[in-house]
DNA sequence: GTTTAGTACCTTGCGATACAAGGTATTCAA
DNA sequence: TTGAATACCTTGTATCGCAAGGTACTAAAC
C-alpha cells in the first residue's frame, strides 16, 4: 500500500472545496488556482482541475470572464456566482460535520 | 445541485481514515462499525463497507477473528495490524495537512 | 515571414471507489 | 420445518482524480 495513494484519495472531494474558498477571495484563472493551491500544499494536476472547473460552471457555480495577458493568450478568469456562494456555505456546513465526525472518532466514543 | 450528493462527494476518501480511527479503539464487526460511524455522524453503506474491509485486510492493515454471536451467526471482528497502526499514522499526518490547507484557504492567502 | 518557445485551455483513457441492489449462509424461535 | 433476523459478500453503475496527449494563441529569434 503506497502512501500517495490513500493521501490522493483523501483529498478526493475536498478539492471541490478549496478551489471554491480560493473564487470566495478573488477571480482566478487554471493556473493561478494550481499556485495558490500548492501554496496551501495541496497538489492539483491541470487534467484534474480543468474538468472540474468545466463541470462547476456547467452546474451553474461558476462563472468567467476572459482578461488579456501581458504575455501569452488570454485567461480564462473564474468566479464564484450567487449559487456558488450558497453551496460553498453549505460546503463549509459539511467540513465542519467531517470535522465533528473526526473530532469524535479520534476521541474514542 | 443537491446538498446529499455534495456531502458524500466530501466524505470520499475519508471513510478510510474513520474506519480505521474506530478500530484504533476497539475491535469491531461490520454492523458495528455503521452503527458507531453513524452516531459519529457519517454514514456508510454496507456494500462500501465489506469491500473496503476486505481490501486493507488484503493489504495487511487489517486481521480480523470470528466471534461467536449470542444471537445469530457469527461475526468478523476486523483488528488493526501493526501495519495498519502505521498506515494510519501517516493518514493522521495527511488529515493534519489538509486541516492546514483549509486553514489557509479560509484566512485567505 | 517563418520558426521556435512559452503559455493556456481542453480531451481521452484508465484506475479507484462509493453506492444501490441483489445474493448466500447461519442461527433461533415459532 | 418454516420464517425472520442477522451477517457476510458480489455485481453493475456512475463519478472522479490523474497521466498523457492535443490544440490554439502570443511573442521573440532567425
Amino acid at each position: 500500500m503506497n502512501t500517495d495513494n490513500t493521501k490522493s484519495q483523501m483529498r478526493k472531494g475536498m478539492l471541490e472545496y478549496c478551489i471554491m474558498l480560493l473564487l470566495r477571495q478573488q477571480p482566478c484563472y487554471a493556473n493561478d488556482i494550481i499556485q495558490k493551491l500548492q501554496d496551501a500544499e495541496m497538489i492539483v494536476m491541470e487534467g484534474t482541475l480543468y474538468p472540474l472547473l468545466s463541470r462547476l460552471k456547467r452546474d451553474g457555480l461558476l462563472g468567467y470572464e476572459w482578461r488579456e495577458s501581458t504575455q501569452g493568450p488570454p485567461r480564462k478568469y473564474y468566479v464564484l456566482t450567487d449559487d456558488g456562494q450558497q453551496a460553498l456555505a453549505q460546503l463549509d456546513a459539511s467540513w465542519e460535520e467531517i470535522l465533528r465526525t473526526v473530532n469524535i472518532l479520534k476521541m474514542g466514543n
